[in-house]
DNA sequence: TGACAATTACTCCAGTCCGAGTATTCTATG
DNA sequence: CATAGAATACTCGGACTGGAGTAATTGTCA
């Protein structure tokens, strides 16, 4: 099995460079990192140099020639093949037309949640909103300034969904909180009693199901 | 450096299992599954398993005895640690306080999306619509039938958490299609124009910034 | 001009993750 | 009652990730 089957979408990325032209590894990083693509797919130089090993066995890239300039560190030059422009198309419009279901911490934080006291529950996720709140304004700023530096909207699209999510977020947990030091959220009641006596800190057992 | 710096989530709801009594391995999967845990931490064996050795080299958890019934596999039973209760309720919080960045396929796919042209990328983000429309759908009649089951609310916020980011995204992605097919979308003439002559179906080179 | 930092272009490898495989025991059905 | 399938309880190896390390070159500022 080769490795790097549209598992990491980093070597979405490094097709999409050498789709333009021929590159050779560390190029295709700073092009990403001048593009800011870094922000929306992990890079780094340890999955990178294997992303293209991958490529490569999968016949998707392949070298065309390897130049050394005085007495830098070997370059090797990649170009994208015919199946790799099609691997390329292909893996793209997947991701586009269906979702697929990511893990978030906060989900799982979320999910264990009624481990915490309601109270101290509700605080931290207090915390969390003013975080959400500074990051939401930072990521506008941002937004404003690539604006003004000329970038046109539909190369910011990536980053005006991660601000909807970051949005949506926001208006959950200031929710969330409201029902629950207004008392509104079903299930609080026990959820507090397993909290009062003192017995034992342990969580309630959430009823299990299907 | 023992393995497990708080990178995975399982070793997470591990902690939270053995919190409440202790348990093998195996048990700990199998109460996450009742529990539908699994649906927002990923879990496979191999990561179990190893996260269980990281959490007892790290002195979280404890081995309590090894029991061996009839003929089965042997079990290995353990149970958490003053220190490992207290890393249970402080990576809890940190997760709960402090977003972290997630790299979200669609986003990669959305940083790439001048590379198709915009009649295409426009009819398979119709497509995606479909799809999270079923899904949220879907999402909300389990949701139904779990409060139903009398399951009260706050075992079931996960869920209403990604259900609120999945409306986020269906909202962000119709908008999307809309300023796509109606023109009003900065920068959609040079997308267009680069997919006219069809000189070379190569992607336009998104200038680069900072 | 000399020295210190940043950049270029990788290599290396210790973790980590993942999923198929194994071997036994319970359970349901004709 | 026999047998197929699910459940029990893991093991194992290969793939993948991430980040520190390397070694030369170019910039930079006193």
């Amino acid at each position: 099995m080769p490795p790097n089957n549209r598992s990491n979408p980093l070597a979405l990325a490094v097709l999409s460079c050498l789709y333009e032209r021929p590159m050779h590894p560390y190029e295709v990083a700073q092009t990403l990192r001048h593009r800011a693509k870094h922000e929306s797919i992990k890079l780094n130089y340890g999955s990178l140099y294997n992303v293209v090993e991958g490529l490569e066995k999968r016949g998707f890239i392949r070298v065309t020639e390897t130049v050394r300039e005085g007495r830098r560190p070997e370059r090797t030059i990649y170009e994208v093949t015919e199946t790799g422009s099609r691997e390329f198309i292909d893996w793209l419009s997947a991701l586009i037309t269906t979702p697929v279901k990511e893990y978030l911490q906060f989900e799982a934080a979320l999910s264990l949640l009624p481990a915490l006291p309601p109270g101290e529950a509700a605080a931290l996720l207090r915390e969390r909103i003013n975080e959400l709140e500074h990051r939401l304004n930072f990521s506008k700023l941002t937004m404003d300034n690539m604006r003004k530096a000329g970038l046109p909207r539909l190369f910011g699209v990536e980053n005006e969904y991660v601000e909807a999510l970051m949005q949506a977020e926001l208006d959950y947990v200031r929710n969330l909180v409201k029902e629950i030091e207004g008392g509104t959220l079903e299930g609080l009641e026990m959820w507090q009693h397993w909290f009062e006596g003192d017995t034992d800190k342990r969580p309630p057992p959430p009823t299990p199901e299907l």
